[in-house]
DNA sequence: AATGAAATTTCAAGAAAGTTGAAACTGTGG
DNA sequence: CCACAGTTTCAACTTTCTTGAAATTTCATT
């Protein structure tokens, strides 16, 4: 019923949702009117189903929602099935995916060969989201946070620095850049220097008009050394080697990146290996 | 399905889960052997089902997580239905929600009769939950907190005290008592005041034995006269008036009330009303 | 190891729910 | 105001679920 309302109100019409059900038009119809009757009120203002009423919207947001999350579950159920020797599921930010979980999922995998591992790369806030909501049950995120039912431990900081080209007037200079070189030299703004408390800082940067949030393009944009970006060094390091990184004069603050565990995983024995050999990796040598 | 696997895994036997679902122990035979099949695995250890395979640990886990959020889904569009005039979902710490949401509450429905107002109150934690969940439009908690898709606002600060019945000589005694009279005079220990971070102040309640997180029960303990305790003042102050709250000489940390806002909810206005109504309270004056 | 009570599974029949195509209806745009 | 695309209704059909009885399995007891 739920996914049927929704796939209309989609649709915007009912002989479209039908289709993507896989059903007549008078199966969704019968369908919708069951749920109608069964809350009382309407949830379409017409019958050309392409308005919802108050109610509708409240019900689609809270149905939408439900069915992500159920999808999500029975692909877990599915997942878990077809891995006898047992799931972890890992979310992290980016850059350390790429570069210490080919390492780590490796060593994890060998010691118990036939271990499924779901690895998903996403910003702090979706990995976050999906510890929270069971989706994950171990996750790599930027900052220190506290949170409800998740131990959080540090694993490295990082420093931030300027990312050009190497042949970029920016990689070759001798005194290190200054705040003020970097922002005049078509800086590219992305969500990873939002967490730079310097004021100075962010005063620099908040003429450039350049905002990027997907790392790849950013970078892209970087290597043809007409502009240049701000990141944590480790960003880079896992990236093509055709990038310099260099320290900005004055610019202190380091990145944090943390190691969470979801408490009370449906996989806790190998959630515990993954953590231990996380925090025996070499950090700091990178 | 589902629903059928979690309650014979919680019942331990199939006929006692048959009854509680309201069928035959043949439809629910059936039904789990359909759910084995598809997942091409067994989730029992033998047909007397009173162990888990580790599949079924795994499925138990994943599905018991995605019933109760289902059900609760469908009482929240249930009780949209039931609101004509639409529904906002509080959720907060109890000090606060006994304190000002009488008022706050009072003040939107009169704005707006036929409003439905569902408020709950727990502990920080499980505010965030809800809040995250999408089981709650707005929340308040103890602490600051940075969440994804939620809106962060400081209410007010509160002063950590001892709390002790009227008679206590540490209600009378002129200067005020100290953190070692405190902790020797029948101190119990509660939740709230794992967040003073005052090194000297955990130290020296390190020794008390008591532990109590109901705060009925605590302050019924404190009631009696033979025991004493820390919270914040606001706590007491939502409570009867037969308690005394004094400062502690040397305690000068004070705890944070924060106001949270669920970006995406599905009652966007009456929660903007009320965040409005909230902040423009006088915090201060109690 | 054999027995028996209790629980579970199987089976085929029956009930309930969902689905369909044709026909009637509706309200929107020309 | 009409035509028409889209929606609803209806009765028949199909699929799925449920049931009670019988067969089988399991586990505790002897």
């Amino acid at each position: 019923m739920l996914r049927t309302f929704v796939t209309v109100a989609q649709s915007g019409n009912l002989s479209e949702a039908a289709a993507r059900l896989g059903r007549t038009p008078s199966a969704v119809s019968m369908t919708l009117k069951q749920l109608e009757e069964h809350l009382v009120w309407r949830l379409f203002e017409s019958d050309r189903k392409n308005r919802l009423t108050r109610l509708g919207e409240q019900v689609f947001e809270l149905a939408q929602t439900e069915l992500r999350q159920f999808d999500y579950t029975l692909a877990a159920i599915e997942t878990c099935a077809r891995s006898p020797e047992g799931l972890i599921r890992v979310a992290s930010i980016p850059s350390v995916a790429a570069r210490v979980f080919p390492f780590a999922i490796g060593e994890l995998t060998s010691r118990h060969p036939g271990l499924s591992v779901e690895l998903r790369d996403t910003d702090t806030e979706q990995v976050i989201d999906a510890l929270m909501r069971g989706q994950a049950d171990i996750g790599v995120v930027s900052g220190q946070h506290t949170l409800n039912g998740i131990r959080q431990v540090g694993l490295f900081r990082d420093r931030y620095g300027v990312i050009c080209a190497p042949d970029h007037r920016l990689a070759r200079q001798e005194p290190e850049p200054t705040i003020d070189q970097v922002a005049g030299a078509g800086f590219i703004r992305n969500n990873l220097i939002n967490s730079i408390g310097d004021g100075a800082f962010q005063q620099a940067i908040a003429g450039s008009k350049v905002v990027l949030h997907n790392t790849t393009s950013l970078l892209a944009m970087v290597r043809t050394g007409k502009w240049v970006t701000v990141l944590p060094q480790s960003v880079v390091q896992a990236e093509r080697e055709d990038l310099v990184f260099r320290p900005v004069a004055g610019v202190q603050e380091r990145r944090h990146v943390s190691l969470l565990l979801r408490e009370g995983t449906a996989f806790p024995k190998f959630a515990g290996e993954l953590w231990d050999i996380l925090l025996g990796f070499d950090w700091a040598g990178t």
